[in-house]
DNA sequence: CTCGGTGATACCTACCGGGTATAACAGGGC
DNA sequence: GCCCTGTTATACCCGGTAGGTATCACCGAG
């Protein structure tokens, strides 16, 4: 009578993403009524409109726009206990499963990370780590739907809102430059410097396949922008830790006034694992 | 194909709880067989297997663990999300809805309440505030289910892994004695003072119908114990503001080593109400 | 005024969730 | 050793409903 089930949140996301029934139900592989119906279903079980049906289109009222927030959530978590509880598979083990997927944004923190991954094998009864290599920002998902257990986050990028997490490193960033450019001659730079030079527009990074507005390339590999970097055509900031890949053509200037970037390591709030708790300590222990 | 429904989550979550096919079916009022059948059917569509099928009842494998504490934050999600969609109800306002529900311990906290309700009702364009007073640490499980949109919460008594929240208040701690007793004639007392004395034990709260193991009185009502305390039959440790109601029969006696109580204000991680998001701005400026 | 595109309705079928009855199995009491 | 009890699994049936197809109702554009 009250209980939402996922079938129908699946259906109602679909639409509210689409804004559009045919297509929303292309996307889920079923015909339009039956999923007209199933929503009009779901509207009378909650009680409340979701959708405005304007003859072009659809477009969702307030309940409708809470729903897709709350509703997001809750999918998330429920392909995040269906995907931990496969991965805790056979092992009947108590105190969680022996393996642990990590995250990484790909490329960043190679050193902690590799310090991390040897202080924590040499742990006695040590889990097995998968290291998962996520996209810009993808972490904060990886962790929600339960693709990954634990990962490594940087603040001011990662959003921590709803994880618990411990810091494990601050570093400055550095302005990346092509080696020849007069600029790459400073000692340090500022923000505003290298923002706004008429020559080399910053790089726009990808972020859930869209970009950025901006006179910069369209950046999706970190070896595609050190490319363009070496060949003049852009310039990219980094935390330092990112001098560890960079190329005879680059140089690397300081930045002033660009905010610290915060390595944490992060975890669901509710994670409750044996294996999570050591590499936790591990990490912490650094 | 591997969606995992709310409804299996629901049975299978009813049966790691009572460990017994025939109670959870009764629990969830429906017939044994088909529910055997559900969870088995939820067995085979995961892959693994959850439950240990001994003759004299069942346990639970380390996969089935997982997903007991899983499904749990899946069921709650889900669950907050047909509450909050619910009470978005026909607010086709954009922003977020027009009315808060703010979860309070009961009775904790009076003047800071106080203070904050009057503050945010003097606010432009307010949202209205419904007062929800929870049981003993009940406020997380309030803002996971959606029965609450904010909580008011007190740390360490309450945890508040998996929320964002801002710090409001400090405090320190006093024991609450029968006026008559020489303990009440101090000036100041440790922890081990009133944790040990033989005539008055110290007094035991309901913590989600269930009590801890000891010698003192089983409260579940403020007022009861303030009654008990007055009489002379127990002693109870509270956070300052607790002055407020405290009795003739009462003194109160500052304890020098236990650890200050923090009031924050706490909100699900991923909420994006404006109405929130002025509560919270007015709390922090108090 | 017609046509294209949209969501809603009507109707049918097949699947499956749920109920009842009963089997299979283990343990305890006599 | 045998039966009785408590437990879960199996067999079978029924009804509700999710999903498909065909079609309608509506409105905006040209």
């Amino acid at each position: 009578m009250d209980t939402l089930e996922t079938r129908e949140l699946r259906y109602f996301m679909a639409v509210a993403e689409e804004l559009h029934f045919g297509r929303a139900a292309e996307r889920l592989g079923m015909a339009q009524p039956p999923l007209s119906r199933a929503v009009q279903q779901l509207e009378r079980r909650l009680g409340v409109c979701l959708l405005k049906r304007n003859r072009r289109g659809v477009s969702l009222t307030g309940a409708g726009e809470m729903l897709l927030h709350e509703g997001r959530a809750a999918l998330d978590a429920t392909t995040a206990a269906a995907r931990r509880t496969r991965r805790a598979g056979g092992a009947d083990s108590p105190g969680g499963p022996r393996r642990l997927v990590l995250a990484v944004k790909a490329g960043a923190s190679h050193e902690l990370l590799h310090k991390l991954l040897d202080a924590y094998a040499a742990e006695p009864d040590s889990a097995e780590i998968e290291v998962l290599p996520s996209g810009t920002c993808e972490q904060e998902g990886m962790l929600r739907d339960g693709r990954a257990d634990v990962a490594l986050m940087h603040a001011p990028f990662n959003s921590l809102a709803g994880f618990d997490s411990e810091e494990l490193m601050t570093e400055g960033q550095i302005a990346i430059l092509p080696a020849g450019h007069p600029l790459a001659a400073h000692r340090t730079l500022s923000l505003a410097d290298v923002s706004d030079i008429p020559d080399l527009p910053l790089a726009r990074w990808s972020r859930h396949g869209t970009y950025p507005p901006g006179p910069g390339p369209e950046i999706h590999d970190q070896t595609q922008l050190a490319q363009l970097i070496a060949l003049g055509r852009t310039v990219a900031v980094f935390p330092d830790s990112a001098r560890a890949w960079l190329w005879a053509e680059h140089t690397a200037v300081p930045l002033t006034d660009a905010p610290p970037v915060v390595t944490h390591i992060a975890w669901p709030a509710h994670s409750r694992s044996l294996a999570l708790a050591g590499l936790i300590r591990t990490a912490t222990r650094l």
